[in-house]
DNA sequence: AAGTGGTCTAGACCACGTT
DNA sequence: ACGTGGTCTAGACCACTTT
């Protein structure tokens, strides 16, 4: 693996994607080379070096430790965990219905989200997700395609994600590559229920006299991933 | 002002502050002086200037704009005060009582809190918050000895904080020192409520067949702030 | 002493937006 | 054409940690 100096994309920002992508793989237990070491691997300046550094330190992928080194700050498995589930949770948990109906799944092979996952083809899931039948959310989810193939067999209109993951016993391989994502202001806008109101990371939206609010919430790797929390007023 | 460049503060932390400071005196209406400009005006260079910048990127506080300059996001004064009394609010949204007993006021010098303020002494407040007698959260805040000096005078116990801090003309300075945290997992099990489940991101107590969850919720300048989230389940 | 990250410089060229 | 931010270099010295 090495930069194409040539590349329109930024020095910096090959190398970041690099080393996400040894993290991902395990390629350091737990230090990262130093940046002298990264320096000399890639034939560029060190101010480059700890360019692309900085940004997985911001997206708290790695932390600094003056004098040590660059450590990986843990596994993003288990923090994941915790969100798959958490939109059905949340809505259970504020007396409301969850829904789910399925939208799309099947092969895609978007370019920009290829680019993420590091590969051409993947195995998407849209589902639209309802609170007491008012839609609330587009959640995306995307796959490699192996596991894509097992998720044929399931009715994904009922049944939880990770429960399907988890039976087939690819949980752990598929997080990583999960994606979700609450509707942005446009996509809310055709939902026919959000108004955006002070810029797109905050919506609120009037259903039975309950004013439901999103929020962003989670920050992940180098681009937003998106939980909801619902407050329902009264 | 100017920088110091004997100080044991980096040069981008000081321009940092500087230009946080000038920005909350509206001295910008909209934009932020080139980097070039600041270059000169402060006789750094502009890496050292993009290293500030930057940090005020990262906190939301400036956008950039290729080609045209670097803009305030929106002027971040009145958030802030929205955190500074929420915990008050929410709970009493969730038709509580929110309570505050004083648990330590006076001058402390942590070096780890000392570093992330820039001083070596500051003054500390820590506060227990509670929501209906159930204690949910200690509450801590630091500021400068100068502003800690007038809190002496002030009971604590009953007033809010940033009323205080408003009658006493300091609301602007103090925010920028002000750190406020929800317990982690181990403090939240000496105050004998709550149950780390996942991670020490989101706790849970049972208090009175009312679940409550907290929540990291906001991320604000460099360092972490956080903002308690209420569930009651039914 | 050696290795690591932290800070800083002076200068270069590119890409974008306005005039 | 000009001003702006974006990228990148090569080198320096400091502060902290480990050996």
């Amino acid at each position: 693996m090495s930069l194409d100096i040539y590349s329109a994309i930024p020095l910096h920002v090959q190398l970041k994607e690099i080393l996400i992508k040894e993290i991902k793989c395990r390629n350091y237990t737990d230090k990262l080379p130093s940046e002298r070491d990264l320096m000399e691997r890639f034939n560029i300046s060190r101010t480059t070096v700890r360019e692309a550094l900085s940004a997985l330190v911001n997206a708290r992928v790695v932390e600094k430790i003056h004098g040590r080194g660059t450590f990986i700050t843990s596994h993003p498995i288990n923090e994941w965990l915790g969100n798959l589930s958490s939109i059905t949770e949340i809505i259970e948990s504020m007396g409301m219905e969850p829904g789910i109906r399925l939208l799309f799944q099947g092969i895609q092979s978007n370019p920009e989200i290829g680019k993420i996952l590091g590969v051409k083809e993947y195995y998407a899931i849209e589902r639209l997700r309802f609170a007491n039948d008012d839609p609330i959310a587009i959640e995306r989810n995307y796959y490699p395609l192996s596991i894509g193939q097992k998720l044929k067999e399931y009715d994904l209109n009922k049944v939880a994600l990770y429960t399907v993951l988890e039976s087939i016993g690819v949980l752990h391989e598929a997080e990583q590559l999960i994606t979700c994502t609450i509707p942005n202001a446009e996509e809310a806008k055709l939902l026919g229920l959000v108004e955006n109101t002070r810029d797109t990371s905050v919506l609120k939206a009037e259903t039975e006299g309950n004013t439901v609010e999103y929020y962003r919430a989670i920050y992940r790797g180098d681009k937003y991933a998106f939980q909801i929390r619902l407050f329902r007023n009264k």
